[in-house]
DNA sequence: TGAAATCCTACCAAAACGCTGGTATAATAC
DNA sequence: GTATTATACCAGCGTTTTGGTAGGATTTCA
């Protein structure tokens, strides 16, 4: 499984937010309501794209969490990096430097490269102001 | 990770087996040797290409495995699809009928269903018989 | 009969996944 | 300054998946 709940709930999140963009900073709690997600789970998950740079978090009364910038310049490959921690779809493309020893005769390498290019190519492609409709 | 060993295993176990085609069927002892990799493990692996009809086991001295065709009709995502059990990059498009409840109005769903289409050209796209080299 | 090999079932440890609880910290309102 | 609202941080926990092991049953050939 490539994507996990994490990427899942948090391009859904940012979809939410995107969607409310003139509210200016909405509070989690709200968020998980509307999307049906545990609140102390989505904290995670949130956390780390304030971590990623993608949303800005607010504390205190009125605080809340917003978008860092506009949806147009936001590709979907950034969020799922930032909430997944990798898009690799093989564990040997995940480090810098090639752990497997086989590396250098393996002949399946470049088909997973490949694979790993035309994935990156897709993400990348697409940005959060895609997924904007009237949707809930 | 889309791929597990599992998968990475067992394309490595094909492209070997398919580099030596002539020689018959070949043990599962000495692939796992060449290969590097616990034989017991690679059992349970191959036995899934077997139920899969991408490789023939014949038991009994002189048996082993070899492949049930030729290297070019033999896709890549069959392989993987055999190994892995789906590769599917999100369990949302895993079953038949759409699990979740909200697919109707999941404002992410294209994307993922975009996503999955990418990586099934290009598992398709190529065979067996690309991987096969003078390799090990 | 014996050796070589695939088949089959069960088990196990470690890691990842999905989630919960508690506490600290910051900002606002009164 | 205190109460309220909200994010930030950290530790743990049950379940599932992953990666691997163990032992035996079955088939085939010599």
């Amino acid at each position: 499984m490539l994507i996990s709940t994490r990427g899942r709930y948090a391009l859904r999140v940012l979809v939410d937010i995107a969607g409310r963009q003139t509210e200016g900073s909405l509070p989690l709690k709200e968020i998980a309501a509307r999307q049906g997600i545990s609140e102390k789970y989505l904290e995670s998950i949130v956390r780390d794209l304030v971590r990623g740079g993608i949303l800005v978090g607010t504390r205190g009364k009125g605080g809340g969490y917003r978008l860092s910038r506009e949806p147009e310049a936001l590709p979907v490959s950034e969020v799922l990096m930032a909430a997944e921690g990798t898009l690799a779809p093989i564990s040997c493309l995940e480090g810098e430097a090639a752990a497997c020893p086989r590396s250098g005769e393996c002949p399946t390498l470049p088909l997973w490269e490949g694979l790993n290019a035309v994935i990156r190519d897709y993400l990348d492609s697409h940005t959060l102001a895609e997924l904007i409709r009237k949707d809930i």
